[in-house]
DNA sequence: ATTATTTACGCAAACGATTGCGTTATTTTT
DNA sequence: AAAAATAACGCAATCGTTTGCGTAAATAAT
């Protein structure tokens, strides 16, 4: 009863008095091994519960069967939701997700990278948590040679696989319905200038304004990168000289410092200012007054983005076109 | 330019006019390799970027250097702490980790254990999912044989490494203070009843009542699984029966599906009921009115479980007595 | 000046699986 | 009935490292 010692391919060898490369074949049900002895090998490696060593497999035919996934942080609701989206394709398709953060640091983002290349991962999602646009030089530039596809913030070049959302209409629309509810002086706390999720979610805000005949104001639109002590000063920035009567927050930790800063001002503003921000935080909606909520589908795009890699894995990422899909976003709680 | 290659041991073998053998040596600094050649090697292998071969590593000396942590949730903010101080303590020795998801499915969390056994990890930290008490007992029936540290949740035997939090203090401290804003008709939504952290926490909870001279209404305990339905529905009947001035959740889960609930209560119920619970949410202090929190030490705990692991993983595990660690836990916004 | 020891390296066998090729029986074709 | 094709299996190389053992030269001990 002491399995202790797990079973590899030789043992079934000198227990049915065949060859190794047999019971390989067999168990691999391979043609040019006879019926009867297919069945003889397969009933006993289920019986012994043979399970094939995947170290071996992998340096024999150099695939892991494993993706990793570099996130910013595990902690935000939006990358988990996305991790879970990844997960559920990769494992339909018997491949294994490994996860890892940068904690919005660039060399831990670099870190990441080798890491991943170095244990052969068999692809790379990855959100780049830093405003380097130029990540993809970067990653060529290492020795680094797998499969990437990049999702939510995403190089502004075209030579890569992306996944996004769509940014401008998900600005637009907040910024609309902001303007629906009254208000006019509308700040924006946008993400690092440049980017191109910046820049499309600026666009947006724009051009809801400008629609609504309201000029666009650009003291009004304060770009910062996304540190918790930028953001803030950019907040105390517009308290000060503006007083917006509402806040358009560019991503999911912005919305939340935003909403306690703005909890924190006095009375009657803090429950006059309206924020609406990017946020897939599962309790947004327990905040009083309301954080209204753009939602993105973060699930769908952690699955579509495993179903471009998958695709560019199975193709030894030989003749693949670079892939590049936009999602919709919602409002919530409203 | 094109260093499609990655560069191996033969490879500098033949460049260097050495055998295989000595650049393996001498890149691991062996004495049986002269300095002069060390020397040489090692630059020209610094020069060419070598690494070795991780699965190659792997299976010559049946390591993998990376450990498996498997939690119910990555977006619960507890189990995201807990990730990083293991990834903390892990990467400081070198070592990787891989995040495995149950969503709170048993099934799941068995093909987990399996899997990681399967790809050979050299470690597992746990916090299981399921009220399986007997997953200890489980995991021996499997052919798993690897190093396993239980933490938050775990095992009643005591043939196991855990680390937790101080269960009955941290319920005995919250339900003192609750006492303490005079309140006397505290209700429990506790967790699957029968595993150690809710007997624990339950204790705690009535220790603090009787020693106020309260005496224990075991109608007031409610338990359940860790499915929203059933804490749900123990919710309603507290309310019908008690209409309690306070409850006591005993996770992460509970208090925040209790404070929703609470929040849809017709006032002036809704402002007057107080609610405290365990949760490390991050914004737990957003809310209002408040969310009273009992934050669990979640990255020290995943820093200890990580360091007992490795260190069991380092004596390979054998004579290594079994651990059992318990930290304190927090009462905030109050 | 022998013998014994040390130094510095190479050979080849592992680790566990896969696979091209070779080798027998057996069956099919003409 | 002889030649050709097929079926069913084994040998050995391979993936990239590590390591026990063997060996030649250089050094130390007698």
């Amino acid at each position: 009863m002491d399995q202790d010692k797990t079973i590899k391919l030789s043992d079934i060898s000198k227990a049915l008095n065949l060859s190794v490369s047999t019971i390989s074949r067999a168990l691999n049900d391979s043609h040019e091994i006879g019926e009867e002895t297919k069945k003889r090998v397969q009933s006993y490696a289920l019986k012994v519960n043979y399970r094939p060593n995947l170290i071996a497999q992998s340096l024999k035919d150099r695939n892991t069967r494993y993706i990793a996934i570099i996130v910013p942080e595990i902690s935000n609701s939006f990358f988990a939701e996305v991790v879970n989206g990844v997960e559920y394709e990769a494992n339909k398709k018997g491949y294994h997700v490994v996860i890892y953060q940068t904690h919005d640091s660039a060399e831990k983002e670099i870190d990441n990278i080798k890491a991943i290349a170095h244990r052969k991962a068999d692809g790379l999602l990855m959100s780049p948590s830093t405003n380097q646009m130029q990540i993809n030089e970067i990653i060529k530039h290492l020795e680094v040679k797998l499969p990437i596809v990049y999702f939510d913030r995403v190089p502004s070049d075209n030579y890569c696989h992306k996944v996004v959302c769509d940014n401008y209409q998900a600005a637009y629309e907040a910024t609309s319905w902001l303007i629906k509810q009254g208000k006019r002086k509308i700040a924006h706390l946008a993400g690092p200038s440049g980017i191109s999720i910046s820049i499309e979610r600026s666009a947006g805000y724009s051009a809801a304004l400008l629609e609504a005949g309201i000029s666009v104001d650009p003291g009004l639109i304060r770009y910062s990168n996304f540190l918790a002590s930028e953001a803030m000063e950019n907040f105390k920035y517009l308290e000060e000289k503006y007083q917006p009567d509402a806040y358009f927050a560019s991503n999911d930790r912005f919305s939340l410092y935003c909403y306690e800063a703005v909890q924190l001002l006095p009375e009657p503003r803090a429950s006059e200012v309206i924020i609406v921000g990017f946020t897939n935080s599962s309790i947004s909606h327990l905040l009083r007054p309301k954080l209204i909520a753009i939602v993105q589908p973060a699930f769908e795009m952690g699955k579509i983005a495993a179903e471009m890699l998958l695709n560019t894995i199975a193709k030894n990422n030989k003749n693949v076109e670079y892939g590049f899909i936009k999602l919709p976003a919602v409002l919530k709680n409203i």
